[in-house]
DNA sequence: GCAATTTTTGATAATTTATGACTGAATATG
DNA sequence: CATATTCAGTCATAAATTATCAAAAATTGC
């Protein structure tokens, strides 16, 4: 066996389980213990998994105990003040005992604070979100079923869901990569997934998007702007976006931060 | 078990309660009080978390802000050592990659623990066993969709749900309230209906149960005895108990705390 | 095509490291 | 104050790693 496969191999191999021996490796590659050392040392400087005693580890998991998906994270201390304005409005348009569904994401998210003190049905894809909302609020909490992705921090079946199915509120929540004329827009094709599963379960949809979403673009489009009733966004929003907004019949929500906490104290 | 194995159980069984002590880890890893004192010293200065006397603690422990469940939560430390012993030996029962379904229960979550190295295809209708197991380990998770209910913490649906339907594993486990002649007793009504829509999802059904069990009854009765492949209790089960299983046909596995020991070398 | 050279590989011995048992000291518990 | 845990150190053993060298394979120059 090549050098390059015994790396493909003891790379997957790592990827596939917490720690790999080296003596897994030798019969996995049929090498010696001394090539399969050679071969951890070398991947191991190329950064492309973590040296241990005893074999090797792969590289990203075992850091962030307790922690939510990484890339959820980092995404998450961007424009949070936005966000969170962005959110506290979102949550302002609705009143204690009505049913919402909230869509994954990093700006649906900061609607949990918000959410703390309200006793609502809230229906969800996001693991993070149900979490939050049954350790730190009284809301009724309802969770779709499926696969928990990590890195996406949704929870997805590649099944009908009865659950999904039969829940009906009043207003879905969610956020977006980009939103252009064309409609909105998302990046990932999980995402896309998970939310064509919940669209057409509420009367209203309500559309999170912090004004950089609309300088972005991507190729997978979502539904057509028709199909939004509400945006709510902050005060950098362009004048033509906001115009293309109007013209496409959707309602429109300007906050600033001073408007997102006069929201807040009136809740 | 490796060095970073044992990290990543004792880690996780940190995350879990308050404070572990040396001998609960001691079981859990089948490694010696002193390895376990270095690991603990190790991962103190790593400050993945807080060595404290008799064992160690969660570092920044979120404590029950809003908590996830009271009863579960004082249930949680009530024979433990009976209850990891079992549920150690209930994941030994398993190899990676096999699929298994897991119900919510006090018993049945100390399988996490065990399940952190491993590498499984794992449903589960418990939100805190997905938790964990989302945040510690690298098994897919899957969760069925519903409502969260707070004192049990399961996942409850009154609908149909396909992504249960279409979940068929190896085993499924699950704990009881009672174990008797009439077979297995529940005391929950809630946890009866969601225990009834997993049965029947998987080949073998492997019940938890210490050795209390077989003394208390409850109105409920989940299934018969028949219908049981497996119980795993400890030595503390009545003769009268056990021969009752036998001739029902139940395949007994009986773990002591030295058994649990040497359970956790082999894996 | 062939020999010289470089690279890779596997085996071995020497070194380092991890582990578990043991002892006495320190600390908690009643 | 007595007793029982728990802890820190020491040591022997087992395991893993490094260093070294010779054989095998690949590469190069002619």
């Amino acid at each position: 066996m090549h050098e390059r496969e015994r790396h493909r191999v003891i790379l997957s191999a790592v990827q596939d389980r917490p720690v790999v021996t080296v003596i897994d490796m030798c019969s996995l590659t049929g090498a010696s213990e001394a090539t399969i050392r050679r071969d951890i040392a070398t991947l191991h400087i190329e950064k492309k998994l973590r040296r241990i005693r005893g074999g090797a580890e792969a590289l990203a998991p075992p850091q962030s105990v307790g922690l939510a998906g990484r890339p959820f994270d980092v995404n998450k201390t961007f424009q949070v003040a936005q966000k969170q304005a962005i959110a506290s409005a979102a949550v302002n348009l609705c009143a204690d005992g009505e049913s919402i569904i909230i869509n994954g994401g990093t700006t649906t998210f900061q609607m949990v604070h918000t959410l703390a003190t309200r006793r609502m049905q809230v229906f969800t894809n996001s693991f993070p979100i149900a979490e939050h909302l049954l350790k730190h609020s009284k809301n009724t909490v309802t969770i779709s079923g499926g696969t928990l992705y990590r890195e996406q921090n949704i929870v997805l079946s590649p099944f009908d869901n009865d659950v999904t199915r039969n829940f009906y509120a009043h207003r879905m929540f969610m956020g977006a990569h980009g939103l252009g004329t064309i409609g909105l827009m998302e990046a990932d094709p999980l995402l896309v997934q998970a939310e064509q599963k919940l669209i057409g379960q509420a009367d209203e949809l309500v559309v999170l998007a912090d004004s950089s979403k609309f300088a972005k673009r991507s190729s997978l489009v979502l539904c057509p702007l028709a199909q939004i009733h509400t945006v709510i966004t902050d005060d950098g929003i362009p004048d033509k976006a906001a115009s293309m907004l109007e013209a496409a019949g959707v309602s429109l929500h300007v906050v600033s931060k001073e408007a997102a906490k006069s929201q807040g104290e009136a809740s």
